[in-house]
DNA sequence: CCTCTTAATCTAAGTCGTGAAGTAAGGAGG
DNA sequence: CCTCCTTACTTCACGACTTAGATTAAGAGG
């Protein structure tokens, strides 16, 4: 992103343009000159390229104050179109988008074995692909690329999104090039770990929207996080940063994590290790999962002194997790997802708050609020989709680049 | 630092290339524009301009492969001038830098009365800053502003350095607008945490120089954190961020900490606790501070087994704390100082390294090393002057903005 | 003295954003 | 229907910028 060249100039004004238009969905040139610091002569210029491209189109116009009527300008949604992929334990989720990121297509594949390996992925995930782009002909023109939200951790060199490698450590696998994970002949592929998608998504669209510092945690059966600092996802050097779930918050003592240590945060609030204590209180066996975790909020909210005693445990733990990101990252926003937090925690949140901000130091813990992921998991395609949305923002105007090939 | 104009363009390649020669002291015009990724000629225009304000100059040349000499540029020093000020435990340090940062000068005040407040502060702040420029009135012309390393959160509003109020609640200080604390008549003045002034020395100058994501700990009576990300300071949503000597480590249970909760790291690993746990074990009472560490280190030296165990055990809780850090944030280096750090740990470095690696997760863990701070303690004051130094990188040239008043 | 090599600078051309001036588009009043 | 007014947007002349390529600077070797 480095700008050397009025040439660069011209391009980092229209991304700026386009992306306050992809988050606004629909405005004026007047507000989108305020909005991007611009002047109205250079909106109007970049619009007009905007409008020549394809991506955008004036629709209509609103009555001003005795003049002339303002022009509304919005995305034209079929402009370009994503896809993201959301590569799960269960299967994988193939989803399309158009540049307004409606969801155009779903398709979804369970794994032929109950543990998938890199092969089921790449025949799962080039079948669905392949099965949405053979529904969807018309956008094969304007596809972007593709994004793979995926699980562990998606190690790149800086700016090379290309040539990232996966290590699924927790899953056994050695490591894999991304590249054999997938092929979609005439695509540009885009990966990163699934809770990094969701947490872009959210930071997007969601909950952590206009904040520029946020922490997005995502409790299940692992325990997932994106940082937001500046208005950007922290990746570390080689793009494995937000490990959180193995956090060692007990010293030496607490229960073991399935990664061998002891505690971890993730044996302390991972559903496993919820639904284990509740067992340990002598409540009848309740399995596993949704259902398992359902019942033990249930009960705790119908009054029942053994689950509420194991949800409170959970809280507690959570929030010194919390408090402890809160000192470190300064956050403006907490947001709280994955099946098991949005099931725990809607009646919970201001409990939750209250004693993250009491564990905190003052000044951060005074600052932040604590929100709920706006949408409920089958966001990490959404996310991931956002990668090769980012790529097409980011990048010069179509000509160009058909005049420089 | 939005850049929309061909005029910010310019200013914007004027700050890289002053920012390259404040980092590498001399080059040359072709390795200038190598690095700054910029045309020749257009390191010509800007090399010119700077010359042109006494920020630059050619001294000498070295002979080319044949050809014409290669001109050796370098900065002048006198260019312009920083003072920077450590607000510590004891006292007030003052010093004195010139664009190359030498320290030309250092004016130190020990506290009135024993633990001083705001008041002292201005008192001793402000006479040992007029001292320093009676001193040097030929710098007066040149002087850039005045940083502060303050003891505590200093809060601001994203991008106003003035207004900003500090926050010294470990010291039981109301809180206190950094303009309260200074009167420097006809001096910009920033301000910022003590320990993040220090990161950042060491980022420009020191052992963290070139790592765009690095972790500087610094471990003394308290413990102070500063996190680079992508080359940048994490400062969060109000600058608060940072505050890393109190995360919980040792869910509820663990030492009380001075801030009153259990299991705070500065709890295990502050100089205090340190020294207490050594007590404790019924070595004779060595007092507290520099003396008394040192005192712990030789003797786990010389082999004494109560000394080495204390030193093992805080190991093993900073390479928690580190292994917890590194895995949120993967960094590419860390580096370690404050007067406990650098008295603890040159000989058990490699041990150090070992053990966070063991706990931390496999990709993230493999791939940092462990260094030292470069600076001797009194670096908070130097990371301090950096401030306005940076403020004077990426100002647009003189005569402009003598022109726009 | 000439040629060769490399470094740095200059020149012409092209691009960009801006502010001022001009145009578009509606409403109000006659 | 016409004129005038208001507001929204566009055009244009201008200055500033970078760049590619030509030119000059400066030494080495023959």
């Amino acid at each position: 992103m480095t700008v050397a060249t009025t040439r660069d100039l011209r391009q980092q004004n229209r991304t700026k343009v386009l992306r306050t238009l992809v988050l606004s969905g629909e405005t004026t040139r007047a507000t989108l000159a305020a909005d991007c610091e611009l002047s109205p002569a250079t909106v109007t210029n970049v619009v007009n390229e905007l409008i020549d491209d394809g991506v955008v189109e004036e629709i209509g116009s609103v009555p001003s104050e005795g003049g002339r009527p303002i022009a509304r300008l919005a995305l034209r949604a079929a402009g370009a179109h994503m896809l993201g992929a959301d590569v799960g334990e269960r299967g994988v989720a193939v989803e399309l988008f158009d540049l307004s990121m409606n969801r155009l297509d779903r398709e979804f594949r369970e794994w032929p074995v109950s543990m998938a390996g890199p092969a089921e992925i790449h025949e799962s995930l080039g079948a669905a692909v392949a099965a949405v782009r053979a529904r969807h002909p018309e956008v094969e023109a304007t596809l972007v690329g593709l994004g793979l939200g995926l699980p562990g951790v998606v190690e790149r060199d800086h700016e090379h999104w290309q040539e990232a490698t996966l290590y699924a450590q927790n899953l056994g696998w050695a490591p894999t090039p991304v590249g054999d994970l997938v092929s979609a002949p005439g695509l540009e592929v885009f990966a990163d770990n699934g809770a990094n998608t969701l947490a872009v998504a959210e930071m997007w669209f969601g909950a952590a929207r206009g904040a520029d510092d946020a922490v997005v945690a995502l409790l299940g059966r692992g325990i997932g996080l994106g940082v937001i600092c500046g208005g950007q996802l922290v990746r570390g050097a080689l793009g494995a940063a937000g490990e959180w779930g193995h956090t060692k918050i007990g010293l030496g003592a607490g229960p073991t994590c399935g990664c061998g240590a002891t505690g971890c945060l993730e044996a302390y609030i991972g559903a496993h290790a919820i639904l284990e204590r509740w067992r340990a209180t002598g409540a009848q066996e309740p399995g596993e999962g949704w259902r398992a975790l359902s019942a033990l909020v249930a009960a705790a909210e119908a009054g029942e002194p053994a689950a509420i005693g194991v949800v409170d445990e959970t809280l507690d733990v959570l929030a010194v997790a919390l408090a402890n990101l809160v000192n470190l990252t300064n956050p403006e926003r907490i947001v709280l997802g994955g099946w098991v937090g949005l099931r725990l925690l809607p009646t919970r949140r201001d409990d939750l708050t209250e004693r993250v901000r009491r564990l905190s130091l003052h000044r951060p813990g005074s600052q932040f609020t604590v929100e709920l992921c706006r949408f409920e998991g089958d966001s990490v395609a959404l996310g991931a989709a956002l990668m090769p949305l980012q790529a097409f923002i980011d990048r010069p105007r179509v000509r160009e680049r058909a005049a420089v090939r």
